[in-house]
DNA sequence: AAGCATGCGCTACAAATGTAGCACGCTACA
DNA sequence: TGTAGCGTGCTACATTTGTAGCGCATGCTT
């Protein structure tokens, strides 16, 4: 569970879904305020012994990603706020979604209808 | 943001967004694993300090809440999960809420359609 | 070849977190 | 009226986090 992360942990992570696979470099660079490397690298490291990230080689040196799968955290982060925030209801979870600033574009909208359409259809027979 | 708080101090204002207003020992009740009053309470009175919780007097003795409402964390904690884990797009998340187990019912699918309906027609003038 | 910049791991250490124990006051009830 | 129990606050302490510094390799530049 991420959650269980201890904050500039779950940050660094969290970066690393954000901009998939990342050398120490790009993190930094990521990151919210600066840090010297070799903060990032001990960081890294205990992500790394407690099963989260996962590094290997590359021709830009060791670049490091998460070790749980995308889809798995996704869910995972999703089920967290449904329970917490909507009471357990992903229909008031997605509402709230609707109705954020960066309000989604017709297309969008289209898409989502169509998602409803074959969600219906899944639960008819 | 929550998202800055360690692992306990966070489960705890979970908790707090979850139940509402609670005591200490509902606070150890919702908890997953067996937490001493005493811990509990010092966890509160750092979440007091930090400004996430408040408390007042009730007639079951103290009673903790979220200071912050409900509705700028809800939305805090979607913005955060659409920017790490849906590329921010709220569509995707939306999309994916759809897709989980509990899905949902056909009354929830259809209030979603309307609220699509809704968002759509904002969009129009 | 000498010097310089990078990226790395190790170690050390201050600060924050997570937890338990103790002592107090207020019930309630034998 | 003692005494058992609960909720509270304080303090102390082990562990974990967060960060910087050092020294080592490697590769590039002149």
């Amino acid at each position: 569970m991420l959650s269980s992360l201890p904050p500039r942990e779950r940050e660094i992570v969290d970066v690393l879904y954000e901009r998939g696979a990342s050398t120490v470099t790009e993190i930094g660079d990521a990151l919210s305020d600066e840090l010297s490397g070799s903060a990032i690298r001990a960081m890294l490291k205990r992500l790394e012994a407690k099963g989260f990230v996962a590094r290997e080689q590359s021709d830009r040196g060791f670049v490091y990603a998460p070790s749980v799968s995308d889809k798995a955290a996704r869910k995972s982060a999703l089920s967290q706020v449904v329970r917490v925030f909507f009471n357990g209801s992903a229909t008031s979870a997605a509402a709230a979604l609707l109705g954020m600033q960066d309000a989604m574009s017709s297309d969008e909208l289209d898409e989502l209808e169509k998602m409803i359409a074959k969600a219906r259809d899944g639960r008819m027979q």
